[in-house]
DNA sequence: TCATGAACATAGTGTTCATTA
DNA sequence: TAATGAACACTATGTTCATGA
């Protein structure tokens, strides 16, 4: 089991990494990508919002999933005649990547929830 | 001036200190508060979203908020027969804060419509 | 004793460097 | 040379300790 660490007695909004885990096993589930194109998909969908990820923090959650045990890695060639190996990443704990699913989605909802509670208090 | 330090290329969500300093401010404006009574009204307010922010939290959004000359503290005694000091605070200019609250507001709107893009994206 | 504030430790994250084929 | 991964540094934040009247 991983959980053992003690939950943080305060929460404020998602985290930046369980955010983009939920995008990574959305990708993942969805087609044959590999880390630069997911983290291009992201910097693409968020353009207009400024949110520009830098590559570590999807090899970051990309690592922390395969330790997990909820996505596996597997080796090819970029192209046939290419000496470029990526990695092509699959669902290896469906289960597993549920629970992921399901409380990223909480999060989101609550953070979502938060920001409007304030912005109901806060804006003029 | 204040704002050399050099933007971060990517942004995720407001920053839970900018997020304090908001609510600090509306408080400062209403009444007299002091901080650890700005620190409940805050953890009442999101006690049923589970946002349950520290008093170092709120100390440290103070002291910028003193040292970069928006608001100014005044000391007080708790009540007249008592040794009890605290600290009562004030804005000292007016348009700083405005430009706080703005950008302020500015980040939330845009954290919120970040969120809702990734859940329209990722809701079942 | 309680409000304030400082010290300390750690997590999260951005930037830069390294590796591999 | 591009994709991956590691190292490093710095910021944000949570916890604990200290102070003052």
């Amino acid at each position: 089991m991983m959980n053992e660490k003690q939950r943080a007695t305060s929460r404020f909004l998602i985290k930046q990494r369980l955010f983009i885990k939920l995008y990574l096993l959305k990708y993942i589930e969805d087609g044959r990508l590999y880390g630069i194109q997911m983290l291009e998909q992201i910097r693409d969908r968020f353009q207009s919002e400024g949110y520009k990820p830098n590559h570590a923090d999807i090899y970051r959650a990309l690592h922390e999933l395969v330790d997990s045990g909820v996505i596996k890695a597997s080796k090819r060639k970029l192209t046939e005649d290419s000496y470029q190996e990526i990695l092509i990443y699959y669902i290896r704990d469906t289960q597993k990547a549920a629970i992921i699913k399901e409380q990223g989605i909480k999060e989101l909802k609550d953070s979502a929830a938060l920001l409007k509670k304030a912005l109901d208090d806060l804006e003029d």
